[in-house]
DNA sequence: GCTTGAAATTTTAAGCTTGAAGTAATTTGC
DNA sequence: GCAAATTACTTCAAGCTTAAAATTTCAAGC
């Protein structure tokens, strides 16, 4: 085991913040844009996409409690974005399994049209806003951020 | 100018909303632990520390409007979390200039001493965060970042 | 001066988000 | 069987966030 001089540590570190500062900032300006686009094209939020999203791959349906975990939000906020979707006839709640604690959470024919529409527009203005980001660097990034995001799984 | 055919255009539009997902995946992760850390170590939250680091950079000053782009986020929401830095005097509005409207937003004393305090942990989380990407792609990935978010000033 | 318009900010209503507390159903250990 | 612990979910209070409307102040043109 051999450390790194103390300065080399401290380089590092701002070198990291300056990577997650403007990581954030790239993150924040694009979710900006697909809210506003959502909201003027299909009159609804970013937390209601990605919860049609996550129904949409698995058909099947999804417990509450594995939205939460998929979306890395708490169990409260999806039940208030399930409740709203409910309401406007995008998803339901099925209670038909023999644990009655739990429902299974699916989209409706009508949630599953609406989503796919916004689908192809989401991932046109994804290519779109990520236009400026070449095929290379592209392919290079998203192989770096899988291998970060896979030695954090099930992290805490 | 040559058009790239059509199933080129929709491959790299896949990779990139790959891409997207996956970064979206890694800011939320890193935040939700830099929220949680906040408020365990310091009883605060990841807005107000924002707030005050955008503060701590001009010492001089900010105005309202300065904040809220600067952060990316809408007028009234700097409002709210203004109000509450101001009322737990971390940060003070100074309504000193000929322009009536505006107020200068500073930190005081206490809320410099905090912000430091907060700053040199918040370096090392991100470098602890970060740990598992190593240096020359933490450059890289920085350099990428860069380009992209100035390749984006003043859009919209 | 006075009106019109623009600018900076705050207020408002609705929705999102969290962490903690509460409820109901299930599982475990005796 | 049954008490205790666990699990799945909802409710709650507080705070964050947005877009739109309202307020206050300033600037320009007459």
């Amino acid at each position: 085991m051999v450390s790194a001089p103390l300065s080399d540590i401290s380089h590092d570190n701002k070198e990291r913040l300056r990577l997650w500062i403007r990581m954030l900032r790239a993150a924040r300006t694009i979710e900006a844009e697909l809210r506003e686009r959502l909201r003027q094209e299909f009159d609804t939020t970013l937390p209601r996409f990605d919860v049609m999203a996550a129904l949409y791959r698995t058909p099947d349906g999804m417990l509450m409690s594995g939205l939460s975990s998929f979306l890395l939000v708490s169990n409260g906020n999806v039940t208030g974005i399930v409740d709203r979707l409910v309401s406007e006839g995008l998803v339901e709640r099925a209670r038909r399994n023999g644990d009655r604690r739990t429902s299974m959470v699916t989209l409706t024919e009508a949630g599953r049209a609406q989503f796919e529409a916004m689908a192809a527009a989401h991932e046109g203005w994804i290519g779109e806003l990520l236009a400026g980001v070449g095929d290379e660097d592209t392919k290079r990034l998203a192989a770096m951020l899988k291998s970060f995001s896979s030695s954090w799984e099930g992290h805490e």
